[in-house]
DNA sequence: TCAAATTTGTTAGTATACCTATGAATTTTG
DNA sequence: CAAAATTCATAGGTATACTAACAAATTTGA
């Protein structure tokens, strides 16, 4: 017997639903949780490519230029031409993105924290170890 | 240090579009995740309202809205008026719906296997337990 | 009983998330 | 060095997924 409730990728759904609701639960930003994924990203990274962006994100190309815009729209990144490669579109934080960064860190460690709550520390490492794996 | 790989919300991400990249590479019928769901969810429950549907495959009545009408769409499901009340539209399986049913769930099973592959079957069993605890 | 609250469904709007195609720029290769 | 292949960004199309506002029907509870 073939039971939906038993199937991995409709779990995976549920998971997804849930760690958004209390990502926003917390937001204070007004920033969705693939903005947050591409602002840190962007702060590890530093100046980058919108298309690199992309790839470090895993977003296809279409995806990402739309978050940049809304990034750039908020405020957070700037976009610069390359000289060196007229292709390329380059972003990097603005003055206002390095300001929340810090922030950022918080708050994400705090969803992090929300989520995982219903396991003890030592299922979080076995978990988080297990998740990885299926990527 | 806060670092993106390492949060689980980025790394559901990255799992369901895994899934959603093995998924797509079998199905035959043309279906989404979401559309299978919902249709394998019909077939569990039988004749129920659009609204229940929804709730029963965690989907709002906005998205359950378009699943439904996309079912339709590809004659899966019909659509009645509830004679009991009047705001109620019953979905249930078409002729077609009942017909690819079997299919459905053998697909769902290679779906489910080749997307756990990289676990052994007693971490298969470990995982989803731990996955069910985080919805 | 009848007004208030709830339920159901629809619509509009925003944001992922993917595909495909297109065109421009750059790199590779023969 | 010129042709071919690749890379980058954009645009259009479809499908989730959520919010909010609304109307109609039903349930409730004083």
């Amino acid at each position: 017997m073939y039971k939906l409730d038993e199937q991995v990728g409709y779990i995976l759904r549920l998971a997804s639903q849930r760690h958004a609701t209390v990502f926003n639960k917390h937001s204070e930003l007004g920033l969705t949780p693939t903005q947050f994924s591409a602002l840190v990203r962007v702060a590890e990274v530093g100046n980058c490519s919108q298309n690199l962006l992309g790839r470090r994100t895993a977003m296809d190309v279409a995806t990402i230029k739309g978050v940049v815009t809304r990034l750039k729209a908020k405020g957070f990144v700037e976009l610069l031409a390359d000289p060196g490669d007229k292709r390329r579109t380059m972003v990097s934080l603005s003055e206002a993105g390095h300001e929340v960064i810090k922030q950022l860190h918080k708050f994400g460690t705090t969803v992090t924290e929300e989520t995982l709550a219903p396991f003890s520390r030592e299922e979080r490492k076995v978990f988080l170890e297990m998740l990885k794996r299926l990527t």
